[in-house]
DNA sequence: GTTAGCACTCAATAAGCAAGAGTGCTAACG
DNA sequence: CGTTAGCACTCTTGCTTATTGAGTGCTAAC
């Protein structure tokens, strides 16, 4: 069906969707007509909208206001008509500004993508760190709070510090995590730490019948600093940005969203799923799919430096958003970000 | 003129306050007499009102609406009238028990304090960690991220880490930041964050004859490190909570409240002042005062260690709030945040 | 296949109206 | 003199009713 959309249907859909990111208004046919010197009536305009329609590409909220793209509709736009510009010298200037002059922490470097990107497009800029699973590690500290609370301070090879309490049913001394330290620091240095698990998972059967050797407890508590994941943050900035947009002069939805942003497992799990994707994806909300963020769109990308995929970051925005800008920003920030992250690292 | 307020008067005040705060809409003398069994009618209730109204504790939104208190309303009820009740023991249990069974870290452990805040108000809770200048040095860590660039991972004796990236002018190689980190841990643990700086100033003093000593490049170091105030971040939990009281129907309000939420320097500002003080502090939201929270009052308690201030906590919620019981929530938090951190010390 | 014309639909806005809650004032009461 | 009942007045709220205007779908003509 969708091959048959001939070249002038596309090109009114482009139009109408266009029109309506421009106003967010349903578009008309005879406003239509005007805006983009179509050498059509508006009649036959309306034709090719009820084909439009009935294939499922657009709707109208009552049968006498204009249409409405469709989340399909969208779908279309951005794979077959959508032409992505470059981000302007300017602004690929003006961000990477931000960035220098500056001993950014990990953290407050990821909280400043997420505060470029929204201060960029106004609208709401998302960043996640990932967990840490895959990540290389630098360095593992301990740092006795007492007898047996003992702070794991996690440093990843790209920089990013993670830091965890673990509570060790044996009393330990100061040398003893010292000892510790020292051990993991030279055994762990450079593995990820899905392979750091591993290696412990042997290593401890082997010593299993040595009961109390400074090894098997060293191993253990090892076992517990790695245990659950460390990271996966979520980062929202200019979350307020988005309030207004004209969409949400609805309260609920607006509500709702909000809560969103609030509870971040959407956003978590969305953010994760287009780490494992090349390039920019977008996730736009309706009812069927993301009900939660529904009338709004995401659009991410994973910035990766040399050590393996690192996070996710992105912009959510009402659907009807300047993809032709968004699209570039995220990409082009995501490579600023992996390429810092690169520098960090040597 | 506060002072002629009369028993009777008080007893109106009092009651409208209380209605007002139940229902959120203005309260008339007619509704007002049948609720609270006055022995008065409506009639004299309302000569009353006209008094108290004149003295600036009430004010009608039109001629006939019911009254509703100002701000000056609010601050005479709540330093003069209100009855703060105890925290039943079912909520104080159900508290305790959120922090039973976990080796939270300390950014976890501020964090859910703000959820329960968030959760038992059903308004938003907020948390502050303070700037560790006040606090006491535990341990400094340096990581050799590359030849310039170093991470600082700082401990505080109540478990708060902290970190940040510096520069340095000279390549550093790992065995140098080591031998740092063993003369920065011996000599400065248990020391504040200023004294520190103070001894730094001091040695460097002395040091300055010998350019390319050891010792004098550790003193730069450290001093790089302890340059800017670490800290100072704030949590805000459940801010779409808020959303659903009445007053919140207005978007404008609803929308500049997000943005304070979201810009958070006000809120550090706020939490920063209670800090000062001991015990509860109200700061209610008015046109003049915190514009910005207007129509809303933060309830904040800071919450000490036995190393001295270690940050703020609180609730923001509507002006109507029930303080009789957010009032105890905030004190019972705070000091059983407090009493957790102390354990974490040993 | 395209277009002009026309009747029809529906949201949005404004206007008018009645109901209800609450006030302020005055005059009477104990 | 404080308190109260009565009453006229005000102002919001909700409801109904026109009116307007943008836009559609259909039909018939080009």
């Amino acid at each position: 069906m969708n091959k048959e959309l001939n070249e002038r249907c596309r090109l009114i859909l482009e139009a109408i969707i266009e029109d309506y990111i421009m106003s967010g208004e349903p578009v008309g046919s005879r406003a239509l007509t005007r805006r983009h010197n179509i050498a059509l009536s508006p009649a036959t305009v309306r034709n090719v909208m009820a084909d439009l329609e009935e294939m499922g590409f657009l709707t109208s909220p009552h049968t006498s206001a204009g249409r409405v793209p469709t989340e399909k509709g969208y779908r279309f736009y951005l794979d077959s008509l959508l032409q992505v510009k470059q981000l302007s010298l300017g602004k690929r200037q003006s961000i990477q500004e931000h960035y220098k002059h500056r001993g950014l922490r990990m953290e407050e470097l990821l909280r400043e993508a997420g505060r470029i990107l929204s201060a960029t497009s106004n609208y709401t800029g998302v960043v996640m760190v990932p967990h840490l699973t895959t990540t290389i590690c630098r360095r593992i500290d301990f740092v006795r709070l007492s007898a047996r609370r003992i702070l794991v301070v996690f440093v990843s090879q790209s920089g990013i510090v993670e830091h965890k309490l673990i509570e060790s049913d044996l009393p330990l001394t100061e040398s003893e995590l010292q000892e510790a330290t020292n051990y993991l620091s030279q055994t762990f240095s450079g593995l990820s730490i899905q392979e750091i698990k591993q290696y412990i998972v042997s290593q401890m059967a082997e010593e299993k019948a040595m009961y109390d050797s400074i090894l098997r407890r060293t191993l253990q508590l090892s076992s517990m600093a790695l245990e659950d994941d460390l990271g996966g943050q979520v980062f929202i900035e200019g979350a307020c940005n988005i309030l207004d947009q004209p969409e949400f002069n609805d309260l609920n939805r607006m509500k709702r969203l909000m809560r969103t942003f609030d509870q971040k497992n959407l956003l978590v799990e969305l953010l994760h799923k287009s780490q494992l994707t090349e390039g920019v994806q977008i996730y736009i909300g309706s009812p069927d799919h993301y009900s939660d963020i529904e009338g709004c769109s995401l659009v991410a990308a994973s910035f990766t430096s040399r050590w393996g995929a690192t996070g996710t970051l992105g912009i959510i925005g009402p659907t009807r958003m300047p993809y032709s800008t968004v699209i570039p920003l995220v990409d082009f920030t995501a490579g600023l970000v992996g390429s810092i992250l690169d520098i960090d690292e040597e």
